[in-house]
DNA sequence: CGAGAAGTTGAAGCGTGTCAAATGCAGTGG
DNA sequence: CCACTGCATTTGACACGCTTCAACTTCTCG
């Protein structure tokens, strides 16, 4: 499946917007970053799985639109999300070393994502080594927002949680450019933020009425407003440090 | 500091003993390896930081004796740790692209921990491939082990988790070569598997009464003995597919 | 042998889970 | 446009797993 190039270009934003957060990319990259992401594009509907626990990794993949979630199950049927896949987020960098799936992967909303080709990572090891960089740090803030994921459930209250969550969503879809001052889309269920927060349906409820009713946030049909996120990263016991904004230690510029 | 051939060959075998897990090292590869590990080896006391959330990461370290911990702290003072290193466990391979430490890095018992120089990644991408290979499944293996800590924390009962734990301490000290049949080294107060598991000490002691009632370990001084290994992997739902051991079918069920 | 750390025990309280039923909301077909 | 349907959200009552507090015992090691 194809799109053309002006779709791919605004597909492809979130994650320039995004990995320009740590290095700045030239136009050739975000080029070469557009072409690929255009190619072998596929699109799921909401709720479907993209990969399953047990399957052979199959491509490098890129969420260009819409939700994914990580998650693992037990045989008894208990469900964990062990993390958000947010458009420009990357998965599967494992592909082509681990032998099978250890978690599965579906959408929460309807999706596109593109499959990245095995060429592609060459092509940047050998000629764009700011894109290669970008992915590395990438995949670190990965593996720091699963350890402060691992804080998240072993230490903080229902309610903590539940702003630490809504704080680390707002801020990565900032950092891909999709939130505005103070307001962002947000598709998730009352289960989904259960599953994610190890927290009954029921308590999330309440947990969110106790959120709204301090004014931390406005959230309604699929749309959360933090009218305050000062307030609300206080709430959430909140340090995004783990996210490793480091702006102004862009240190690998390009130069055009 | 730097220690003799015979020690440093003693205080490699445990990351090549895991390595080899994965893939088949040359003599060569265990050379080099070797002869890395042995020097810039330094040796810490029980209970001391390595690196503090905030510091620059320095070095890429390599545990060559002796158990540590990476931990998140609360500005109240909550602890969690969010993951154990083990002999032959390698942490940071994050040094060259991170700017600050988001987690600290302290010792559980007295360790002996080898800085690993810049040039010796240099060396093994140019001309030691499958050492290379090895450590980018190792650092997969600990994302890995991080989802399967948040499954963890979030779905599992008070002794589903210990039993987990446990099963999952073991095999990990079974791969580095440091459990005989049944049993292994086990340096872990109850109040390290406190803050592990997100549980109270006090309920960490009555889990472990329960679990010891079922027969399910044996626990005492500083030596954990596994009677039943199967028992306690269906006690904490373990399923050790996240560890990828997937050397030709080396599974749970071999002895050595 | 003494002192501090680690482990153990009991009682009481609270945060969160469970169950069950009601309400609201969006999409669908008549 | 309304009635119907199914899913998401909300509410209340009650139960239970885990935490907290505080005291006591047992280990460890200088």
């Amino acid at each position: 499946m194809l799109v053309g190039p002006i779709e791919a270009h605004r597909a492809v934003s979130h994650i320039v917007h995004k990995l320009q957060q740590f290095v700045r990319l030239s136009a050739a990259d975000r080029a070469l970053l557009a072409r690929t992401a255009g190619q072998r594009v596929k699109r799921y509907m909401p709720r479907t799985d993209i990969a399953r626990e047990g399957d052979k990794p199959t491509d490098v993949r890129l969420i260009l639109n819409g939700w994914a979630c990580r998650y693992k199950q037990l045989e008894d049927g208990r469900r964990q999300i062990v993390s958000f896949l947010l458009p420009g987020d990357i998965c599967d960098l494992n592909v082509f070393i681990l032998r099978e799936m250890d978690h599965s992967i579906g959408t929460i909303t309807s999706a596109t994502i593109a499959d990245l080709p095995r060429d592609f990572f060459d092509e940047i090891s050998a000629g764009h080594p700011r894109i290669l960089t970008a992915f590395w740090w990438e995949s670190l803030v990965n593996a720091a927002i699963q350890r402060e994921w691992t804080m998240n459930l072993g230490q903080r209250s229902a309610s903590e949680r539940m702003a630490h969550l809504l704080c680390e969503l707002f801020v990565r879809l900032r950092m891909a450019g999709l939130a505005d001052n103070n307001s962002c889309s947000f598709p998730l269920t009352q289960s989904d933020l259960a599953e994610a927060t190890g927290l009954s349906k029921v308590h999330v409820n309440r947990t969110l009425q106790e959120l709204r009713a301090g004014s931390l946030i406005i959230l309604k049909g699929k749309t959360l407003v933090v009218p305050d996120l000062d307030r609300l990263i206080s709430a959430g016991l909140f340090n995004p440090n783990y996210l490793h904004l480091e702006r102004e230690g862009r240190q690998l510029d390009a130069n055009n």
